[in-house]
Parts: structure tokens; C-alpha cells; sequence
DNA sequence: AGCCGTACTGAAAACTATTTTCAATAATTC
DNA sequence: GAATTATTGAAAATAGTTTTCAGTACGGCT
């Protein structure tokens, strides 16, 4: 019989994250585990910085250290598992990789810093041919439009 | 008759500049001209960052604080006269904003660095309608491609 | 041209985000 | 299970930027 013990120590994601650090002479721990399942469960559109993962870890009875954070974080964009998103804020935020691509781009206001995300496919394709035209291998489009929005518009 | 003195007061360039300033309770300053002028001088495609110009300036003679260039760069920006850059590097970068709007992009490579320019005009568009569907006022549009160039994809 | 009020400057200190160091720990390999 | 070595966490170091504050210099006014 399978206790929920056993279910935890080896899901189907976990043995292929396993699988595809290990590949790469890395290792799964626990602490990684836990950063990926906190990107994860952060609701669509919604994008965190390293402190605020760290800040949920704690939250949850974690404690894992800052450093370990920006360690993983840099680790699993390189993996191309998130996204490491430059929205013109003094720090960087993270969202989780969607398969294969990410066509949705990031509007950001300039007075406020409120951010939402609208969906564009064709940029994808821009930036692609952009790339392929110079021999490049593309990596991520990231398209960020700065406005004022209508709220910080009316003062 | 007219010196070079004369010359040097009063350009048609600072003199607008220091309406727009003026106009804004801002005054313009030996300073602000300086830094301005750094920005005007680099090459197209040359990207800048505050301790850049400030080197720059420190090459030439000029003694200008580093504290004063950040709050020139901010307030050059504000105004609408220069870009500021979110490359997804560690520090941000400035360029001359074009008249009107900038319809140059960057690709910049994940490994060395290197950030090469493209236009595409199109880009702007799909930016400017997704803002005037919100309501949103257009600042700028972003368009940064991640890549890995040629030089560093053979190792 | 000169005075006044206040925006601006520069040096240093403060701050924020991130990286590095290093001894202890724990995930793989054998 | 033991050996090897990648990983962790706390603290210190670093990098970029902002703030503080006393002194300076623009620009409005006369």
C-alpha cells in the first residue's frame, strides 16, 4: 500500500526535475524543490522576487536561506524551468516557464508599478526571425510596454 | 560682433532646454548640460550606464558627482528625453530618446553580453493598442530578445 | 546688476539587491 | 553504507543606487 509518505518522496515531476538536474551534474534537493513548487503555485500573473519567495518559504515554516534562493533561481533559469523578467524595477522577478515558449508580455505602469499581462503571439516570431537572421539561437522574447494607467492618469 | 563666448551661452539647443526645465520649476545647470551632452555623444547602438557617463565625464576634466548624474538621469527621463534601459543586466542603461518614439529594439546575448539594435516598427503598434485598449497612456515599448550569439554558441 | 528664495550639488553615509566565502551538511555514485 | 563532491546557510563582501545635509548657484524680481 502507497501512504502519502511515499506519494511526496517521488511524484512523476519531482523524478524528471530529478532527472534533468542530475543530467546536468546537479542535484535535487530539498530546498530547490521547494523554491520550484513556490513559483509554481503563485497564481497567473502574478510574478515574485527572490525576496518574496524567501519571505513565503518562512511563511510556511521554511527556512531556507536567502542565498540558497538566488542560487536556485539562477539555476533553474538556466535550466529554462522560469523566466527571469528585467520590468525596469529595481529588483527582478520570476515566473515559471510555460511549455516550450512564453507568448504573453508584460505592460507595466510607470507611475504605480501595477503590471498586467496581455497575450501576443506574433512577437514571438518577430524576435525569432530577428535571431535566425544573425545566425543566434533565441533564448526568450520579453516585451514590456511602459504607460501610465488609467488610475495614476487621473492623479 | 559675436565670440565664441557668445556662442557658447546661449545655443538654440540650451536654450530649449532650459524652457522645457524652467517650464517644470527645474533649472538648468551647468551640470545637467553636461550629462545631457555625454548621452548626445555616444555612438548609435552605445548604451550607457550612470558610471559610465560618469567616467566619461571624469575623462574630460568634468569633476560632476555620481549622485548628481543619477538624479539628472532620472530627471532626463522623466522628461521624456532620454530612454532608460532595462537590458535584464545588473545596472540600467541610457540612450537619447528619438524624436517622438523609439522603434529600435535590442537583442542582447545571454552569455557575453553583447547587445546588438534592430527596428521594427510594427512592434510599437501592437504596444500602443494594447495600452489604448485599457486606456492606458503609452510611454514606451520594450522589446528585448535573449539569445545566444554565434561567437559564444561555438564555446 | 544685485538680491533673495530655493533648487541643485557633492561627499559621505545609508540602503537595497545580490554574490561570495567557507565550514558544515547531504545527495549521488560506487 | 562509505566516499565523493555539490549544496547549504550565516556572515561578510560587493554593486548599484539613493538619501542626507551643508554649501552653492540658478532664475525671478526689482
Amino acid at each position: 500500500m502507497m501512504t502519502s509518505e511515499d506519494y511526496e518522496q517521488g511524484t512523476v515531476q519531482s523524478e524528471m526535475l530529478k532527472m534533468l538536474l542530475n543530467q546536468e551534474g546537479f542535484r535535487l534537493t530539498n530546498q530547490r524543490q521547494k523554491i520550484l513548487e513556490v513559483i509554481k503555485n503563485a497564481p497567473e500573473g502574478k510574478h515574485l522576487s527572490a525576496e518574496d519567495i524567501h519571505q513565503k518559504l518562512s511563511d510556511s515554516g521554511e527556512s531556507i536561506g536567502i542565498s540558497t534562493v538566488y542560487r536556485a533561481l539562477h539555476l533553474l533559469a538556466n535550466l529554462g524551468l522560469i523566466r527571469e523578467l528585467a520590468l525596469s524595477e529595481e529588483r527582478k522577478f520570476y515566473e515559471l516557464c510555460h511549455p516550450f515558449m512564453n507568448v504573453h508580455h508584460h505592460m507595466v505602469c510607470a507611475q504605480c508599478g501595477r503590471v498586467q499581462e496581455f497575450e501576443e503571439a506574433s512577437i514571438l516570431n518577430l524576435g525569432s526571425e530577428e535571431a535566425l537572421r544573425r545566425g543566434f539561437s533565441l533564448i526568450d522574447c520579453q516585451f514590456t510596454v511602459h504607460v501610465i494607467c488609467d488610475v495614476c492618469a487621473r492623479k
